[in-house]
DNA sequence: GCTAAACTTTCAAGTTACTTGAAGGTCAAG
DNA sequence: CTTGACCTTCAAGTAACTTGAAAGTTTAGC
């Protein structure tokens, strides 16, 4: 596929995957060149695009992204297994994060018209 | 009290401190000057820094806190809780992102040593 | 009273993850 | 055969900081 389609699958623009690629975020082979010298994309570099986002909504850095895929293949199923739990519980601290957030700005919100119009709002 | 204290407080730089003041992101007051040229902050400040840190999380810009910020005692009743509602949904699309981030890597988990161990991973 | 460590200041430049824009090549439709 | 929608590269801009230089201030120990 070429870079709109990529783009339009994984709802990101054109201009950030011609920069994952800058960065040496795919995979030789996942990336090719159509004879007039547009991109050319494998279903393996649209995963790969997908692996990034869940890095990056985790707030993991493309640099350290890239590391650990290059190192993936000569890892243990144990250091695999601790790399991912690992993440798990980055992921889980975000999401604690946010939750919290969402308490904060909720409670703005009761504080502003009273919990039963909130609670309409929720079941909305 | 001074910025290093601050910054102990909410978690942030010094650095990072200076740099909302200079983003213009305290209301007058908040921030003044001792004799020797020191910053000395309110506890206003500090709440202060703390909503930003909350709409950071959301992943609100600087700008647009700012500008909220700024419109929020000319607002009424309806305008701010409008804005709150959207707020909320906009947290929530945040920690949809990542429940999907998180299935991404349990998946990864499940794939890699199968789904009893990771049931118990998850019971840690 | 002096010195060293630990603070603080400003300002400039670097970093990350992109976006925007310029200048131009490619291709299908009418 | 031109219009519009793609695509290319490359340079510069942006957001939210960090890092570092150069220098003033305060605190603690001797």
């Amino acid at each position: 596929m070429r870079i709109s389609e990529l783009a339009r699958r994984t709802g990101v623009t054109p201009s950030a995957i011609r920069f994952y690629e800058d960065r040496d975020m795919f995979s030789p082979g996942q990336v090719r060149r159509l004879p007039n010298g547009y991109r050319d994309y494998t279903p393996e570099a649209q995963r790969r695009v997908e692996l990034i986002l869940a890095g990056r909504a985790a707030g993991f850095s493309l640099t350290g992204m890239r590391e650990r895929m290059t190192h993936w293949d000569g890892m243990s199923e144990g250091e695999k297994a601790a790399l991912l739990a690992e993440q798990l519980d980055v992921i889980d601290g975000r999401i604690a994060e946010l939750a919290h957030a969402r308490d904060t700005v909720r409670a703005a919100l009761v504080a502003l018209r009273g919990s039963r119009a909130v609670g309409e709002l929720d079941r909305q």
